[in-house]
DNA sequence: AATCCGGATGATAACTGTTATCATCTAAGA
DNA sequence: TCTTAGATGATAACAGTTATCATCCGGATT
């Protein structure tokens, strides 16, 4: 019995243009199956498991091309350098999805923002709203998709 | 003519049990000059123009100081490792400020999201929401603060 | 089926951002 | 002035990621 989604992940292969791989099928395979928000290592360690002479660079590459074409998005878009709040009045983030760039917008800009329910267990302090799109820089540059 | 922060800033030394140190206030000074949402590296470079003796270690640990005391704020918490989405359903998150874990929230959780205005130049995608508290772990771990 | 080629892979070096280590120094209270 | 906990600077170590490059292979063409 084939795995369902093997075909599946071959046609999405070939709609965005990427050659079938036995490693690609492996990394798309393992994040499907896995929870949460997982980080390359992560992905790599449980690969090799199925895959286990897969390069940690392949797993890097991979989840790039994945992201890239659409098939996978990031929990986050900041995982570089940390980066410091010196603005003290109080704003939420337009931030470029192509540059990465931050740039603050004031919190009354924004409609009251509520949740219906409190979540359970956790204690709120504050909420921090990104708009993410596409700067004027990066639009002017043609830099859309 | 002396900075009116000066004294300011050693008040707030002393509220908060640290050393006033010359490397702190440069570092202090620096930052309150600035705009953005500058890297430690960014803040070092430019400190150094005042201190040039300062080693990047001092800057990055009184960043460290500085936030852990609530005189700094971090732009975003997720300045770690790469994080990948793999929950399909629209969602938010909640964040835990303390142990930085990341849980899902139903998008329908939240009272409908909007800008008064567009902002201007810049073409909106989507919008992130993270919801910044304690997570039940950290709450009965006791590490509140 | 055999051939070809552009892209993929694996091994690993290199790089960036950050933290740890440790000898020395200094702020600030006694 | 003396004392000492904590701060500093130099640098090694580490984590996460990207670059390099020789080799390999998917898949289109024949």
């Amino acid at each position: 019995m084939n795995h369902p989604s093997l075909q599946q992940f071959r046609k999405l292969c070939r709609q965005k243009g990427l050659p079938f791989t036995p490693q690609r099928q492996a990394i798309y395979a393992t994040l499907m199956a896995m929870h949460g928000h997982p980080s390359p290592e992560e992905v790599y360690l449980r690969v090799r498991r199925k895959l286990p002479s897969i390069s940690l660079a392949t797993v890097y590459k991979n989840i790039h091309t994945f992201v890239e074409s659409g098939v996978l998005r990031e929990a986050s878009l900041h995982h570089g350098p940390l980066r410091l709040e010196v603005n003290e009045s109080p704003h939420h983030h337009l931030v470029c999805t192509r540059c990465k760039s931050i740039t603050d917008i004031g919190e009354s800009e924004f409609a009251p923002l509520r949740l219906k329910k409190r979540p359970r267990g956790f204690h709120t302090e504050r909420f921090a709203v990104e708009v993410l799109g596409v700067c004027a820089k990066c639009t002017k540059a043609g830099n859309r998709i």
